[in-house]
DNA sequence: GTTTTTAGGTCAATGTATTTGACCTTTTGA
DNA sequence: TCAAAAGGTCAAATACATTGACCTAAAAAC
Protein backbone atom coordinates (compact mmCIF):
# COMPACT_ATOMS: atom_id res chain seq x y z
CA UNK A 1 0.00 0.00 0.00
CA UNK A 2 0.62 3.60 -0.86
CA UNK A 3 -1.20 6.14 1.48
CA UNK A 4 -0.89 9.56 0.35
CA UNK A 5 1.88 10.84 2.59
CA UNK A 6 4.03 7.92 0.96
CA UNK A 7 2.92 9.58 -2.53
CA UNK A 8 4.41 13.07 -1.73
CA UNK A 9 7.64 11.33 -0.81
CA UNK A 10 8.10 9.09 -3.39
CA UNK A 11 6.55 11.32 -6.27
CA UNK A 12 9.86 13.57 -4.54
CA UNK A 13 11.63 10.66 -5.34
CA UNK A 14 10.63 10.68 -9.24
CA UNK A 15 11.86 14.22 -9.50
CA UNK A 16 14.71 13.38 -8.29
CA UNK A 17 15.42 10.66 -10.86
CA UNK A 18 14.34 13.10 -13.43
CA UNK A 19 16.39 15.94 -12.47
CA UNK A 20 19.61 13.61 -11.92
CA UNK A 21 19.45 11.86 -15.23
CA UNK A 22 19.05 15.23 -17.21
CA UNK A 23 22.27 16.68 -15.10
CA UNK A 24 24.14 13.11 -15.90
CA UNK A 25 23.67 13.28 -19.84
CA UNK A 26 24.32 17.07 -19.84
CA UNK A 27 27.91 17.38 -20.61
CA UNK A 28 28.36 14.26 -22.91
CA UNK A 29 25.58 15.74 -24.88
CA UNK A 30 26.56 19.21 -25.41
CA UNK A 31 29.88 17.51 -26.63
CA UNK A 32 28.31 15.43 -28.75
CA UNK A 33 26.36 17.95 -30.06
CA UNK A 34 29.43 19.61 -31.29
CA UNK A 35 30.05 16.50 -33.47
CA UNK A 36 27.12 15.98 -34.40
CA UNK A 37 26.36 12.93 -32.45
CA UNK A 38 23.88 11.88 -30.00
CA UNK A 39 23.28 10.03 -26.93
CA UNK A 40 22.85 7.01 -29.05
CA UNK A 41 26.44 7.11 -30.77
CA UNK A 42 27.57 7.50 -26.86
CA UNK A 43 25.96 4.39 -25.92
CA UNK A 44 27.90 2.70 -28.76
CA UNK A 45 30.79 4.23 -28.03
CA UNK A 46 30.30 3.06 -24.32
CA UNK A 47 29.75 -0.56 -24.88
CA UNK A 48 31.73 -1.13 -27.88
CA UNK A 49 34.80 -0.12 -25.19
CA UNK A 50 33.69 -2.21 -22.57
CA UNK A 51 33.42 -5.61 -24.97
CA UNK A 52 36.06 -5.22 -27.70
CA UNK A 53 35.09 -7.87 -30.66
CA UNK A 54 31.61 -7.49 -29.37
CA UNK A 55 28.91 -8.07 -32.21
CA UNK A 56 26.37 -5.93 -33.63
CA UNK A 57 23.96 -8.24 -31.71
CA UNK A 58 25.76 -7.81 -28.61
CA UNK A 59 25.14 -3.96 -28.92
CA UNK A 60 21.26 -4.61 -29.44
CA UNK A 61 20.71 -6.72 -26.43
CA UNK A 62 22.59 -4.24 -24.36
CA UNK A 63 20.49 -1.11 -26.05
CA UNK A 64 17.21 -2.63 -26.84
CA UNK A 65 16.64 -0.72 -29.56
CA UNK A 66 15.79 -2.33 -33.21
CA UNK A 67 18.85 -3.27 -35.56
CA UNK A 68 17.81 -0.03 -38.04
CA UNK A 69 17.92 2.26 -34.88
CA UNK A 70 21.53 1.04 -34.29
CA UNK A 71 22.65 1.39 -37.98
CA UNK A 72 22.53 4.24 -38.84
CA UNK A 73 24.66 5.61 -36.08
CA UNK A 74 26.85 2.72 -36.09
CA UNK A 75 27.40 3.15 -39.39
CA UNK A 76 28.79 6.98 -38.75
CA UNK A 77 30.57 6.17 -36.06
CA UNK A 78 32.55 3.47 -38.44
CA UNK A 79 32.22 6.03 -41.42
CA UNK A 80 34.25 8.16 -38.90
CA UNK A 81 37.06 5.99 -38.16
CA UNK A 82 35.98 6.25 -34.12
CA UNK A 83 34.44 2.17 -34.37
CA UNK A 84 36.75 -0.62 -36.23
CA UNK A 85 34.62 -3.40 -37.75
CA UNK A 86 36.13 -6.52 -38.94
CA UNK A 87 34.79 -9.96 -39.71
CA UNK A 88 35.05 -12.75 -37.27
CA UNK A 89 36.83 -15.56 -38.16
CA UNK A 90 34.99 -18.26 -36.97
CA UNK A 91 31.62 -16.60 -38.23
CA UNK A 92 31.77 -14.73 -41.33
CA UNK A 93 28.18 -13.41 -40.91
CA UNK A 94 29.40 -11.68 -36.96
CA UNK A 95 31.21 -8.75 -37.08
CA UNK A 96 33.66 -7.77 -34.53
CA UNK A 97 33.65 -4.19 -33.24
CA UNK A 98 36.32 -2.23 -31.35
CA UNK A 99 36.68 1.18 -30.63
CA UNK A 100 39.76 2.84 -32.84
CA UNK A 101 42.61 5.16 -31.19
CA UNK A 102 40.31 8.03 -31.92
CA UNK A 103 37.14 6.49 -30.60
CA UNK A 104 39.09 5.32 -27.40
CA UNK A 105 40.00 9.25 -26.89
CA UNK A 106 35.98 10.49 -27.64
CA UNK A 107 34.72 7.76 -25.10
CA UNK A 108 36.95 8.74 -22.16
CA UNK A 109 36.22 12.31 -22.96
CA UNK A 110 32.00 11.37 -22.94
CA UNK A 111 32.27 9.20 -20.12
CA UNK A 112 35.31 11.02 -18.46
CA UNK A 113 32.57 14.13 -17.87
CA UNK A 114 29.99 11.43 -16.10
CA UNK A 115 33.11 9.68 -13.96
CA UNK A 116 33.98 12.82 -12.99
CA UNK A 117 30.80 13.85 -11.57
CA UNK A 118 30.19 10.96 -9.79
CA UNK A 119 33.44 11.02 -8.15
CA UNK A 120 32.01 14.33 -6.65
CA UNK A 121 28.83 13.64 -6.03
CA UNK A 122 30.09 10.23 -3.84
CA UNK A 123 32.92 12.23 -2.62
CA UNK A 124 29.81 15.01 -0.92
CA UNK A 125 27.75 12.19 -0.07
CA UNK A 126 30.39 10.03 1.34
CA UNK A 127 31.24 6.51 0.97
CA UNK A 128 28.09 4.93 3.15
CA UNK A 129 25.81 7.02 1.27
CA UNK A 130 27.06 5.72 -1.76
CA UNK A 131 26.95 1.86 -0.85
CA UNK A 132 23.72 2.51 -0.11
CA UNK A 133 22.90 4.54 -3.00
CA UNK A 134 24.09 1.45 -5.25
CA UNK A 135 22.13 -1.26 -3.45
CA UNK A 136 19.33 1.04 -4.11
CA UNK A 137 19.98 1.62 -7.47
CA UNK A 138 20.77 -2.16 -8.39
CA UNK A 139 16.83 -3.26 -6.78
CA UNK A 140 15.91 -0.50 -9.52
CA UNK A 141 17.95 -1.15 -12.79
CA UNK A 142 17.43 -5.40 -12.55
CA UNK A 143 13.68 -5.12 -11.60
CA UNK B 1 41.80 12.49 -8.84
CA UNK B 2 40.33 9.34 -10.22
CA UNK B 3 42.58 6.28 -10.28
CA UNK B 4 41.88 3.12 -12.50
CA UNK B 5 40.24 1.15 -9.79
CA UNK B 6 37.98 3.52 -8.64
CA UNK B 7 37.06 4.04 -12.65
CA UNK B 8 35.90 1.00 -12.60
CA UNK B 9 33.54 1.06 -9.63
CA UNK B 10 32.31 4.68 -11.14
CA UNK B 11 31.52 2.76 -14.35
CA UNK B 12 29.49 0.51 -12.59
CA UNK B 13 28.08 3.32 -11.30
CA UNK B 14 27.19 4.67 -14.79
CA UNK B 15 25.60 1.32 -15.88
CA UNK B 16 23.71 1.68 -12.64
CA UNK B 17 22.07 4.72 -13.91
CA UNK B 18 21.46 3.67 -17.50
CA UNK B 19 19.99 0.80 -16.32
CA UNK B 20 17.74 2.21 -13.73
CA UNK B 21 16.34 5.12 -15.96
CA UNK B 22 15.20 2.19 -18.33
CA UNK B 23 13.80 0.42 -16.22
CA UNK B 24 11.99 3.69 -14.37
CA UNK B 25 10.69 4.61 -17.71
CA UNK B 26 9.50 1.19 -19.12
CA UNK B 27 6.00 1.17 -17.70
CA UNK B 28 4.49 4.23 -18.54
CA UNK B 29 6.11 4.51 -21.67
CA UNK B 30 4.23 1.35 -23.01
CA UNK B 31 0.54 2.65 -21.49
CA UNK B 32 1.97 5.51 -23.76
CA UNK B 33 2.53 4.03 -27.01
CA UNK B 34 -0.63 2.34 -26.76
CA UNK B 35 -2.45 5.77 -26.98
CA UNK B 36 -0.14 7.35 -28.90
CA UNK B 37 1.77 9.23 -26.87
CA UNK B 38 5.15 9.47 -25.45
CA UNK B 39 7.65 10.43 -22.58
CA UNK B 40 7.46 14.16 -23.03
CA UNK B 41 3.25 13.90 -23.08
CA UNK B 42 3.70 12.20 -19.64
CA UNK B 43 6.27 14.67 -18.43
CA UNK B 44 3.95 17.47 -19.08
CA UNK B 45 0.86 15.51 -17.64
CA UNK B 46 3.20 15.27 -14.43
CA UNK B 47 4.45 19.18 -14.70
CA UNK B 48 0.79 20.40 -15.19
CA UNK B 49 -0.53 17.89 -12.07
CA UNK B 50 2.04 19.50 -9.93
CA UNK B 51 1.57 22.95 -10.28
CA UNK B 52 -1.94 23.47 -11.60
CA UNK B 53 -2.78 27.06 -12.99
CA UNK B 54 0.72 26.99 -14.25
CA UNK B 55 1.75 28.75 -17.62
CA UNK B 56 3.48 27.56 -20.72
CA UNK B 57 6.35 28.90 -19.76
CA UNK B 58 6.88 27.09 -16.41
CA UNK B 59 6.66 23.93 -18.00
CA UNK B 60 9.37 25.37 -20.39
CA UNK B 61 11.30 26.08 -17.59
CA UNK B 62 11.21 23.13 -16.03
CA UNK B 63 11.61 20.49 -18.95
CA UNK B 64 14.05 22.51 -20.73
CA UNK B 65 12.83 22.66 -23.84
CA UNK B 66 12.17 24.44 -27.29
CA UNK B 67 8.68 26.46 -26.66
CA UNK B 68 8.05 24.79 -30.07
CA UNK B 69 9.18 21.19 -28.76
CA UNK B 70 6.60 21.66 -26.21
CA UNK B 71 4.56 23.13 -28.54
CA UNK B 72 2.95 20.12 -30.18
CA UNK B 73 2.60 17.45 -27.36
CA UNK B 74 0.81 20.30 -25.45
CA UNK B 75 -1.39 21.03 -28.78
CA UNK B 76 -2.40 17.28 -28.49
CA UNK B 77 -3.32 16.80 -25.10
CA UNK B 78 -5.81 19.58 -24.93
CA UNK B 79 -6.87 18.33 -28.20
CA UNK B 80 -7.56 15.25 -26.04
CA UNK B 81 -9.14 16.97 -23.35
CA UNK B 82 -6.31 15.50 -20.53
CA UNK B 83 -4.83 19.36 -20.30
CA UNK B 84 -7.22 22.41 -20.22
CA UNK B 85 -6.26 25.63 -21.20
CA UNK B 86 -7.54 29.24 -20.11
CA UNK B 87 -6.55 32.54 -20.26
CA UNK B 88 -5.35 34.14 -17.50
CA UNK B 89 -7.15 36.74 -15.85
CA UNK B 90 -4.02 39.28 -14.86
CA UNK B 91 -2.18 38.66 -18.51
CA UNK B 92 -3.55 37.83 -21.21
CA UNK B 93 -0.94 36.78 -23.08
CA UNK B 94 -0.71 33.93 -20.56
CA UNK B 95 -2.24 30.34 -20.28
CA UNK B 96 -3.01 28.93 -17.17
CA UNK B 97 -2.83 25.11 -17.91
CA UNK B 98 -4.37 22.41 -15.55
CA UNK B 99 -5.38 18.58 -15.91
CA UNK B 100 -9.06 17.68 -16.34
CA UNK B 101 -10.41 15.01 -14.58
CA UNK B 102 -9.38 12.47 -17.56
CA UNK B 103 -6.30 14.04 -17.15
CA UNK B 104 -5.77 13.62 -13.96
CA UNK B 105 -6.96 9.70 -14.37
CA UNK B 106 -4.13 9.05 -17.08
CA UNK B 107 -1.43 10.91 -14.91
CA UNK B 108 -2.35 8.65 -11.77
CA UNK B 109 -1.94 5.91 -13.71
CA UNK B 110 1.87 6.63 -15.91
CA UNK B 111 3.33 8.20 -12.33
CA UNK B 112 1.00 5.13 -10.41
CA UNK B 113 3.43 2.65 -12.20
CA UNK B 114 6.60 4.37 -10.63
CA UNK B 115 5.19 5.16 -7.62
CA UNK B 116 4.72 0.94 -7.44
CA UNK B 117 8.35 0.58 -8.46
CA UNK B 118 9.80 3.10 -6.15
CA UNK B 119 7.78 2.03 -2.85
CA UNK B 120 8.96 -1.66 -4.08
CA UNK B 121 12.38 -0.57 -4.14
CA UNK B 122 12.96 1.32 -1.40
CA UNK B 123 11.15 -1.62 0.23
CA UNK B 124 14.01 -4.01 -0.46
CA UNK B 125 16.43 -1.46 0.47
CA UNK B 126 15.32 -0.51 3.32
CA UNK B 127 14.81 2.79 5.32
CA UNK B 128 18.38 3.94 5.63
CA UNK B 129 19.58 3.01 1.96
CA UNK B 130 16.31 5.03 0.71
CA UNK B 131 17.56 8.26 3.16
CA UNK B 132 21.11 8.11 1.79
CA UNK B 133 20.01 7.86 -1.66
CA UNK B 134 17.92 10.19 -1.46
CA UNK B 135 20.57 12.39 -0.35
CA UNK B 136 23.23 11.17 -3.56
CA UNK B 137 20.40 11.68 -5.98
CA UNK B 138 20.48 15.25 -4.82
CA UNK B 139 23.55 16.26 -4.93
CA UNK B 140 23.22 14.70 -8.49
CA UNK B 141 20.17 16.49 -9.12
CA UNK B 142 21.44 19.81 -8.54
CA UNK B 143 24.87 19.58 -9.93
C1' DG C 1 25.64 -33.20 -49.89
C1' DT C 2 21.86 -30.48 -51.25
C1' DT C 3 18.17 -27.84 -49.45
C1' DT C 4 15.84 -25.28 -45.92
C1' DT C 5 15.93 -22.53 -42.03
C1' DT C 6 17.98 -19.41 -39.03
C1' DA C 7 21.03 -15.60 -37.58
C1' DG C 8 23.68 -11.49 -38.65
C1' DG C 9 23.42 -7.58 -41.04
C1' DT C 10 21.90 -3.87 -44.62
C1' DC C 11 18.94 -0.78 -47.40
C1' DA C 12 15.08 2.29 -48.82
C1' DA C 13 10.71 4.37 -47.85
C1' DT C 14 7.71 6.07 -44.53
C1' DG C 15 6.28 8.27 -40.46
C1' DT C 16 7.12 10.87 -36.40
C1' DA C 17 9.57 14.34 -33.79
C1' DT C 18 12.24 18.25 -33.14
C1' DT C 19 14.47 22.41 -34.86
C1' DT C 20 14.68 26.69 -37.29
C1' DG C 21 12.87 30.88 -38.06
C1' DA C 22 9.17 33.79 -38.86
C1' DC C 23 5.15 35.67 -36.90
C1' DC C 24 0.96 37.31 -33.99
C1' DT C 25 -0.91 39.27 -29.68
C1' DT C 26 -0.80 41.50 -25.33
C1' DT C 27 1.55 43.88 -21.79
C1' DT C 28 4.97 46.73 -19.84
C1' DG C 29 7.55 50.77 -19.53
C1' DA C 30 10.21 54.77 -21.74
C1' DT D 1 1.63 56.35 -27.39
C1' DC D 2 4.86 53.77 -29.21
C1' DA D 3 8.80 50.64 -28.86
C1' DA D 4 10.36 46.66 -26.67
C1' DA D 5 9.65 42.42 -24.39
C1' DA D 6 7.02 38.25 -23.05
C1' DG D 7 3.71 34.58 -24.10
C1' DG D 8 2.38 31.82 -27.51
C1' DT D 9 1.64 29.79 -32.43
C1' DC D 10 2.51 28.18 -37.19
C1' DA D 11 4.87 26.09 -41.26
C1' DA D 12 8.88 24.36 -43.55
C1' DA D 13 13.11 21.87 -43.13
C1' DT D 14 15.76 18.45 -40.76
C1' DA D 15 16.85 14.58 -38.00
C1' DC D 16 15.42 10.24 -36.22
C1' DA D 17 13.34 5.89 -35.66
C1' DT D 18 10.22 2.45 -37.65
C1' DT D 19 8.52 -0.70 -41.08
C1' DG D 20 9.28 -4.11 -44.14
C1' DA D 21 11.91 -6.08 -47.62
C1' DC D 22 16.16 -8.11 -48.63
C1' DC D 23 21.11 -10.14 -48.85
C1' DT D 24 24.68 -13.35 -47.17
C1' DA D 25 26.65 -17.00 -44.57
C1' DA D 26 26.17 -20.74 -41.34
C1' DA D 27 23.58 -24.51 -39.20
C1' DA D 28 20.17 -27.95 -39.35
C1' DA D 29 17.23 -31.05 -41.77
C1' DC D 30 16.64 -34.21 -45.10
Amino acid sequence: MVDSKREVALREAIELIFFSYRSFTRAPDLILQKRGLNRTHHRILYFVGREPAGSVNDLLKVLEISKQALHNPLRQLIAMNLVSSSKSRSDARVKELRLTSAGKKLEARLTGTQILQLAEVFDQAGPEAEKAWRKTSHFLAND
